[in-house]
RNA sequence: GGGGGCGUGGUGUAGCGGUUAACAUGCGGCCCUGUCAAGGCCGAGAUCGCCGGUUCGAAUCCGGUCGUCCCCGCCA
């Protein structure tokens, strides 16, 4: 038996006990006579000692021993000598003295130290992957991806959902992101495509009669990688049938707000029931549909107190039918004039064309790119709307409105990460609704769906549907956590007549409707109950839950930001025989 | 597709026109019987990502290229 316990679960209780464990060498610290190892497995760490005067055989045995080596050691538990106990590990009351050593696997000196990964370069760290998930910070990533997902299979199995698997070669949708293909050896010149998310087949689920569907489903989109996007991901795909959206969104809350406490209970939920907003509102208050609602700062509109200004910077703006909006930066008043420029810079990088500004310093006196062309009535107004005192920095952006709320909203996290005004212990969930059911699609001149396009109108907008696309709202809702947006989901549509409708309003040909999702609408004539469902990524919320800065830290074998596996080296290219096989010849530059 | 940051011993950094390329850690050796990032002494280890240019002289300046990270576009 190569353990009788772990290295994390000794404690005062054990002392006295013969033990058998084995791990890894975390470190040892030789004092020539007596030797200390820390012994480290999945579990914890525990302190072994070896003394040459009590068991030389397995002092020596030691010696050669180094970090990260595998070994198995017997022993006996005994209470560390008084004072010398260490309260930082939770074994730290005892230690193992040793009387055997058994070396099981000799390790080479790691490229990196495991438990200094933080500072490693990380693509160091995703080449030596296996090294790197030894360290306590990813060990404690992984159990909670793990606790997170099987918290919420216990749940919704308790609800009566059961877990269908769909496949992973299915169909390919030219709509929304870029697909992974996959050539068919048997069908020459056609290709499966991996699913963006399960989404057709989950409907058809229901059309199937499932009701109660859900899926940790792996999910493929082809396109350039960020901090929170990896081209796989995992969803908790969802799918309810006869339900509204109310059904949806108090199960997924339920849920979440269960999960947290039970496996983040050190985490504080900032508000619950967790506020419902809507598209029009957040996008006013906070320039972004996934705002971070944990701290004020909300965006100001101004249009209308400058509009008639002599400022030409502003009224001009307005008679093109564009905004002026601004945001109060408490206390960064007596910032310089090259800091404010910083924030110049950052706008413009999303369109901007400038940031008029007002500084006032804590003594009340004023430094503006523009308050010599408002008059005093205009500034009080101003200032009572933006709720300005001495020592605040108001920032301006004019511009056609979607600029200015852009810019504005990334100017808002922007000074949120510069004051440091958020505690990453607080999740800030909520919901934004009502969003529009289409926007237009300029290059294109045409209507795009905002969600996908099998979501819902509001039953009270479907007449909006003909006369002015625009004024119809979806049955959607998003799920917003600080910022991200963790989910999104609609009640789909279940009528065929209504789904063509949709289909020609955003100039999808019925010829080639039929062709793609032909399919669907044939499911939908043979029975279809109303349904709906969610999709909450779950690497994003595993980052925000572990307090990480990038997705791929709870990933247990991520690509880099260029899509390649630098573990396994993937992609990588294959042999002639295998593309002859897949009919494919190469065309490269 | 575009913009920006960074590439110097195994790892993390310093050096930014002339240095024996510095420091920490890890690694090897010796000493050390109560440490827990153990300590002390000694030692090995880097043609400064690559190619080209400027210069009497380049890790250092310039151009290109590759890699990587961040951002924009993209992500229904």
């Amino acid at each position: 038996m190569y353990k009788t316990h772990t290295c994390g679960e000794l404690r005062k209780e054990d002392v006295g006990k013969d033990v058998s464990l084995a791990g890894w060498v975390d470190r040892r610290r030789d004092h020539g006579g007596v030797t200390f190892v820390d012994l480290r497995d999945r579990f914890g760490v525990v302190q072994l000692v070896t003394n040459p005067d009590i068991s030389p055989a397995a002092h020596h045995a030691l010696d050669p021993v180094r970090m990260e080596w595998v070994i198995k050691v017997d022993g006996n538990v005994r209470r560390r000598p008084e004072g010398m106990e260490n309260p930082d590990i939770a074994t730290g009351n005892v230690e193992v003295e040793v009387t055997k050593v058994e070396i099981l696997n000799p390790a080479r000196t790691p490229p990196f130290m495991i438990q200094q990964e933080e500072e490693v370069d990380e693509q160091t760290r995703l080449k030596y992957r296996y090294l790197d998930l030894r360290s306590d910070r990813m060990r404690d990533n992984l159990i909670l991806r793990h606790k997170v997902v099987k918290y919420i299979r216990d749940y919704l199995d308790e609800r009566d959902f059961i877990e269908v698997e769909t496949p992973i070669l299915f169909k390919a949708t030219p709509e929304g992101a870029r697909d992974y293909l996959v050539p068919s050896r048997v069908h020459p010149g056609e290709f499966y495509a991996l699913p963006q998310s399960p989404q057709q087949l989950k409907q058809m689920l229901m059309v199937a009669g499932v009701e109660r569907y859900f899926q940790i489903a792996r999910c493929f989109r082809d396109e350039d990688l960020r901090v929170d996007r990896q081209p796989e991901f995992t969803q908790l795909d969802l799918e309810m049938s006869f339900v509204e959206r109310e059904d949806v969104m108090e199960l997924i809350e339920d849920l979440y707000t269960q999960m947290v406490q039970e496996i983040t209970p050190e985490k504080k939920i900032y508000q619950t029931p967790w506020p419902r907003l809507s598209y029009e509102e957040v996008m006013n208050r906070f320039g972004k549909d996934n705002p971070d609602i944990r701290f004020g700062m909300e965006l100001v509109d101004i249009t209308d107190l400058v509009a008639e200004s002599e400022f030409r910077v502003f009224s001009s703006v307005v008679e093109k039918g564009g905004d002026v909006r601004g945001i109060k930066a408490p206390g960064l008043g007596e910032y310089s004039r090259n800091q404010i420029d910083e924030f110049t810079e950052f706008v413009k990088q999303y369109g901007a064309k400038g940031l008029a500004y007002i500084a006032i310093t804590e003594t009340g006196e004023e430094r503006s790119t523009f308050l010599k062309f408002i008059d005093e009535n205009t500034k009080a107004a101003l200032y009572q709307r933006m709720g300005a005192e001495d020592g605040d920095l108001l920032l301006f952006i004019a511009d056609q409105q979607e600029i200015v709320l852009d810019c504005l909203g990334r100017l808002r996290e922007e000074l949120r990460d510069r004051m440091d005004l958020v505690d990453g212990d607080t999740l800030a969930f909520c919901w934004v609704i009502d969003f529009p059911l289409f926007t237009w699609n300029e290059e294109e001149d045409r209507w795009d769906p905002s969600h996908h396009l099998f979501t819902a109108p509001m039953p009270e907008d479907v007449k909006h549907l003909d006369e002015d696309p625009s004024q119809a709202r979806g049955q959607q809702y998003d799920l917003v956590l600080n910022g991200y947006e963790i989910g999104g989901g609609s009640i789909r549509i279940h009528d065929g007549e209504l789904q063509e409708k949709v289909f020609d309003l955003i100039g999808l040909d019925r010829e080639v409707a039929r062709e793609r999702f032909g399919h669907m609408l044939q499911a939908f004539s043979y029975g279809t109950p109303p349904h709906g469902g969610i999709a909450p990524g779950i690497d994003r919320l595993c980052m925000l839950l572990a307090n990480e800065p990038n997705i791929r830290e709870v990933i247990a074998f991520p690509k880099n930001q260029s899509a390649r596996d630098v573990m396994g080296d993937a992609p990588s290219s294959v042999t002639e025989e295998q593309l002859e096989e897949l009919h494919i010849k190469l065309d490269l530059d």
